[in-house]
DNA sequence: ACGAGGTCCTGCGAGC
DNA sequence: TGCTCGCAGGACCTCG
């Protein structure tokens, strides 16, 4: 599933490949991806459009045309974007969404097998309140602990929730959040504004480290995931507890439990390394 | 403002 | 073998 580091390996793939080309004949494949905007009105927006830049925010892809709008993708769980050049395979004839021939024999691709993905088309405006109802970027320089802290101390609900809402902060999931939560140490079952001081700290660095890191492996791919490129990640080697429950803890050897209790998510962690906290008291009975 | 639950969507694996 | 069913889950929604 794309969290911000798929999406940010997507870009740095594909804006190069992308960047001053111009949309000949986009099709539109399926149209309930559509969000705020009629197949119609898309296409007209979009076609012969020239594509100034491809940039990201959260998880989401802009767009940048030179008619000042943006069209906006977001991947979800299945989604994948790539520049194909020449034929598509039959799997991306199956499952493509938009197919925008670019000139040269390449055309963009989005494909998505679930269709959870969606597109909007954003005037300036439009994506004026679009971003602003996302929060911080945590790899921006200026996202420190102190910023970090205060979007902890607002809720009273579990740090994993509080981290993964996109909300209260850009771009994490549920693979990072559980791999960042392992890290530092914390409970995410423990409430958010409860966690204070060194711990918001570890908590803080945790996330950037793991993101950073993602992001130098070029993503996860745990099933669907592909880069700009077509290929697997390969941060699902460095992977601590996601999708490692049942087997050992790699710091202390003891077995990683799951749960679901965190908002019907899969939540993977260890009862040691995770289970206590200094200024709180270990959690159980979930 | 909270938690719980529904909705979207299809492939996959378990169970019968 | 072939069927049904539950699950995967991010973002958004409604309800109490």
């Amino acid at each position: 599933m794309p969290e911000l580091p798929e999406v940010e390996t997507i870009v740095r793939d594909l804006a190069p490949r992308v960047s001053g080309r111009t949309i000949r004949h986009p099709r539109l494949h399926k149209s309930d991806v559509l969000r705020g905007v009629t197949r119609r009105t898309f296409l007209a927006g979009i076609t012969g459009r020239r594509i100034d830049s491809l940039s990201r925010r959260a998880k989401h892809l802009i767009f940048l045309l030179d008619s000042g709008r943006r069209m906006v993708i977001q991947l979800r769980m299945t989604g994948s974007l790539l520049v194909k050049r020449g034929r598509l395979t039959a799997e991306q004839e199956r499952y493509a969404v938009l197919t925008a021939p670019l000139g040269g024999r390449e055309t963009l691709v989005f494909q998505d097998v679930r269709r959870l993905g969606t597109i909007h088309l954003l005037d300036e405006p439009a994506w004026g309140t679009y971003t602003a109802r996302i929060g911080a970027e945590p790899l921006d320089p200026g996202f420190d602990a102190a910023q970090f802290t205060a979007v902890l101390r607002g809720s009273s609900q579990a740090v994993k929730k509080v981290i993964m809402d996109q909300q209260k902060l850009a771009g994490v999931g549920n693979i990072y959040a559980n791999e960042a939560l392992f890290r530092a140490g914390i409970d995410p079952s423990r409430r958010a504004d409860r966690i204070a001081g060194p711990a918001a700290a570890r908590l803080h660095a945790a996330v950037r480290a793991v993101l950073t890191e993602a992001i130098d492996a070029r993503g996860t791919t745990v099933r669907d995931y592909r880069t700009g490129t077509g290929q697997r990640g390969g941060f699902q080697f460095s992977l601590d507890v996601y999708d490692r429950a049942g087997e050992p803890c790699v710091r202390c050897g003891t077995l990683l439990a799951t749960t679901h209790a965190i908002d019907g998510r899969q939540t993977t962690f260890c009862w040691h390394c995770q289970g206590a906290e200094p200024s709180g008291g270990p959690r159980r009975g979930r």
